[in-house]
DNA sequence: AATTCATTCAAACGATTGTTTGATACGATC
DNA sequence: GATCGTATCAAACAATCGTTTGAATGAATT
């Protein structure tokens, strides 16, 4: 019988699920390979060397994620120019930055998020370069639309912020079952839609709030 | 020679360096030792295991943090009640919440930070919970300092709010090197203290504003 | 001086790691 | 129908992992 997915994209699969669950050193080649189906020589033939599965497993979901995010900001700013108002509000263009990444958290690459907020703290150097020429254009191009947002800001602040905001979205996709525990069974992310709009509002007001002080 | 300090703590020393540099699986018990001038069975004799070992880094310097912030709160609550106010400001709150994690991070247990912060998104289950367990009195009191100086604010937001802002510090305590390189050098943690106090009013006006919409 | 105890040491343990090899099977191409 | 390139397979590779062992050390106690 022949699988309806190719191995190669089977790998791709089981490697994301098997890091976001034991992490990068905890997911052996041994246990991928077996959770694909596939044999232990897989890997290393169809992408050369568990390094390089890591990166192809990042590259998968990191454009598509990043493009939306691009697509939801030119949305926003061309909403903004039809009403006729020359600046949108920060809360849209925070929106546009952090719903792309929760609904991908919310649909089929649900633990690639997990993966993605845990590289983030990763002692992999060759991972973290990765990411951040992955992210370089979505943060010049939010960058650029929070400062037409907030005029009065600094750069610096705006950085800073955006950091910030990066932190709250990467904690609240990996360990809200964490929360979860501490506020005993009170807050849950059941409600993903709710969970965006805490956020938002959350770092919109830090933003807003936060620099005039 | 004797050395000055004895093997155990020498060998927290470099554990909590090389756990903070390479990760829990990337330091191995051959490096650890080795850099601690010890034989390779020393972490065995004094600790038990390398499992055990994670956790006595950690005891270590979580006790005195946790305790400092309790002690800077009940500092700020008694000098709320002896100007005749009823409530703390949110920002005080905070500020003893935020100030002994970045402080921690300034001296001696600098690199220990990095590493508490990557235990949060940890593939160890048993370290997140000794993690809970260390901080659950915190939690306990900073949320009820918390719903005192919001007594608006439902129970429900302050949990999201903290989380937030915990995501923030950590993320701000491990990654500010990354800021530094997106904001091709405009933004750095040399300057400690400007960092906290971004910090705090970033959440102050998060938690103050987020809950109102 | 003899003994006890905690510590350090070199050496090896079995297990698991990522990777490589060479053979085998399958389909498309000539 | 022979040939070529892709893909999968079992098996072994060298390296490293955390841990254990048993002897050697040295200071304190009896």
């Amino acid at each position: 019988m022949t699988p309806a997915q190719p191995t190669r994209d089977r790998l791709l699969d089981a490697a994301e699920r098997l890091f976001a669950e034991h992490g990068f050193d905890g997911a052996s080649m041994r246990t991928i390979t077996a959770d694909a189906g596939a044999n232990l020589a897989a890997v290393n033939y169809h992408f050369g060397s568990k390094s390089a599965l890591i990166h192809e497993v990042f590259g998968r979901r990191l454009a598509p994620m990043n493009v939306a995010r691009l697509q939801l900001l030119d949305a926003v700013l061309e909403e903004t120019a039809q009403r006729g108002e020359d600046r949108p509000t920060p809360r849209a263009v925070l929106r546009a930055f952090l719903a792309p990444a929760l609904s991908l958290g919310r649909q089929e690459g649900r633990e690639f998020f997990v993966l993605i907020a845990r590289a983030h703290s990763s002692p992999h150097p060759e991972l973290q370069a990765h990411i951040v020429n992955q992210f370089a254009e979505v943060a010049v191009r939010f960058g650029a639309a929070l400062q037409l947002a907030l005029p009065s800001a600094a750069r610096e602040d705006l950085f800073w912020s955006m950091h910030f905001t990066v932190g709250a979205l990467c904690h609240t996709v990996v360990n809200t079952q964490l929360l979860t525990l501490m506020s005993e069974g009170l807050c849950t992310d059941v409600d993903e839609d709710a969970v965006l709009e805490r956020l938002v509002a959350f770092v919109a007001a830090g933003m807003e709030g936060g620099l005039d002080s």
